[in-house]
DNA sequence: AGTTTTTACTTGACACTGTCAGGCTGGGTT
DNA sequence: AACCCAGCCTGACAGTGTCAAGTAAAAACT
């Protein structure tokens, strides 16, 4: 795949730098030497080091949106199973943008429209299921818990995993996916 | 409660920028200017930056130890409920701890056996609960997929509600504990 | 076609950061 | 009396984000 223009060579060093040494220690000097540009090239496609995080979650929510969407395909029984797989596989499988996408000091929802709407569009796939598997007659609440309850497990999950220190402390993971769907069976969620 | 020496007043202040700002954003040349003294007095205290983050998440993970703790001093069939509430409640009330303690590129784990003895501590009472519950007779693979699901839900929980993406895609939350609870009725682990 | 505007950079400067090196000073030990 | 050392300070360095001002070529417009 050709990277098209500086703009994708930062962006794509940028994530890879996320993945694997965390935020806080990204230079965009340094992305931009080692690209071969001069120090403020990167300023011209990017408003500010903060741009920078913000371009990166815009594309996380994106792709994790699409994730959820397709989990939703399976039969309303399976869906819940997918959804947390789907959610803890983007996770693992994109750290350089997960790190980012809920960190509110690398990138302000609050005041991001735009930023806020690719991330509602993802959830809404999750509220949506949880809507149809309790059915209309639910109340509004068991609704709001459910789904806090799904995106908290798969959330805590997904850190947990990437972060560390499941896997020091519960001991290694030999197959992740059956790991995945025993946590889910243990808990009562799907 | 009087401060005792420069140790704490950076340690505190760090805490509350961390838990204001985020972590990236901290300074020790500006803390110690805050707190009269020039920029090399608290390099005496810690050996560098990460010195800090590390000393937060000591602090950490040994007041999440004590708030664990105390929760399993409920009966057998509230324990769960109480290691949840107590997980979430510790997340809110110490926003600047814990989000230092798993970020693996503020404090590495791996290469800092005091730090991990002390998370181990923390988590230790949770593993030992579901081991109680779940009965000697249950196999491993049990017991570690329903600790992690117990460890992902709370930890998930207490994230998205600190990194704010919950009460903007949930709605606002009248009463947390209730709300706690319900999310954890919600899921079978309670 | 010629002129202007825009794009995609560059160079230079500034304040701020963590950190290394080398001081100083006063209380405690030997 | 000599020494040590905890607890600070001053000074310097490279690296950082960001503002300001330039440049050269492509694109757009008249």
């Amino acid at each position: 795949m050709v990277v098209s223009g500086l703009r994708d060579t930062i962006l794509r060093a940028a994530v890879d730098h996320v993945a694997e040494h965390g935020p806080d220690t990204l230079s965009l000097r340094r992305l931009a030497t080692d690209a071969g540009v001069s120090h403020q090239a990167p300023y011209h496609h990017f408003a500010d080091r903060q741009g920078v995080f913000r371009a990166i979650a815009l594309d996380g929510f994106t792709r994790l949106g699409q994730s959820l969407h397709q989990a939703v395909s399976a039969p309303i029984d399976q869906q819940a199973g997918a959804l947390l797989e789907a959610y803890v596989e983007f996770a693992l499988a994109n750290v350089g943008h997960f790190r980012v996408m809920f960190r509110r000091d690398l990138c302000d929802m609050e005041n991001d429209p735009e930023l806020r709407t690719f991330a509602d569009a993802a959830f809404d796939t999750l509220v949506e299921h949880v809507r149809a598997r309790l059915g209309e007659a639910s109340s509004i609440n068991d609704i709001r818990a459910r789904a806090a309850a799904m995106w908290s497990l798969a959330h805590g999950l997904a850190t947990l995993s990437i972060e560390g220190p499941l896997e020091e402390k519960i001991g290694p993971i030999a197959n992740r996916r059956a790991f995945i769907r025993s946590v889910a069976t243990q808990s009562g969620l799907v």
